[in-house]
DNA sequence: TATTGTTATACTCTATAACTATA
DNA sequence: TATAGTTATAGAGTATAACAATA
């Protein structure tokens, strides 16, 4: 280890100067504001999720959803139950495969995504990352975007 | 709404572009990878966490580790139970105010620390900002610490 | 009165395993 | 035999509320 050629790893550093843990902060603090705009829709950060993945890529069955949000298909059965109870979204068959849905944004949903939900997340992003410059934001969405493909 | 001035903000778009779900993702991987090494320790991210907070600042109250890592007092009683209980902190007394521990490294913790723990997690970091170059790196932790601080 | 640590408890979230209907 | 959805259940993790000792 003490051969690895790196800066001395083991050094004592605060923990606010660790990637990690900075990282954490983030997406705590932007997740928290975005939960807390959701909240007065009674939605969550999981829901809002399932809807931006069916509004970008169209009907998909719960388990392709699931694996997209990286959610276990068990899970997903109370989420769609939930998001299909308020008119959200319906079960439609996938005729091709009879045992699958094809959950589909329903108009109700599609109205509400994009003239409630998007603004509103929209605003709570900004407030917390519009404390960067133009620049620092383009950089860190490149940045992260560069860590997502690599996993 | 739509006369705000920005660009249009209900706009579909790929949840892949949100920055908020990419800091969640990068923030999930790397704490994934950073459990995984601490794993063979019996260590979680927060344990680590509470030693690494103690190795930087001292002797700390329950409560104000707690305070430091958004975790709650009571549930800093069982976090520092088992990290006791494998000698790796100690409860001492705070002589100033008798209802408060000064909770301390130990000196087997501390060598834990920093012959094994930070090199393995330094390494679990490396597996995933490794795949920025210098200088992004640099500038992901300078963003960062600017969000950070804005909170 | 307020605060630290503690305990019991309850709640949320999630996955596992077993089932059914289809494939 | 394998897979999509479902269900019941169990586990982890956490916070809330009340209590004792101390401030």
């Amino acid at each position: 280890m003490k051969a690895s050629g790196h800066e001395p790893i083991g050094a004592a550093r605060p923990l606010a100067e660790s990637v990690g843990w900075l990282l954490n902060e983030a997406a705590r603090e932007l997740t928290l504001r975005v939960e807390e705009a959701l909240g007065d829709h009674d939605l969550r950060w999981r829901d809002y999720g399932v809807l931006v993945v069916l509004e970008a890529a169209g009907p998909l069955s719960q388990q392709e959803i699931g694996r997209r949000l990286a959610v276990d298909r068990s899970t997903m059965v109370h989420i769609i139950d939930e998001l299909e109870r308020r008119g959200l979204v319906a079960r439609g068959r996938d005729r091709a495969d009879r045992r699958a849905y094809a959950i589909e944004l329903t108009d109700p949903g599609r109205t509400l995504l994009s003239e409630v939900l998007h603004p509103l997340t929209a605003q709570a992003h900004d407030r917390v990352i519009g404390r960067l410059g133009e620049e620092d934001r383009a950089h860190l969405i490149r940045i992260l975007a560069q860590l997502a493909a690599g996993g």
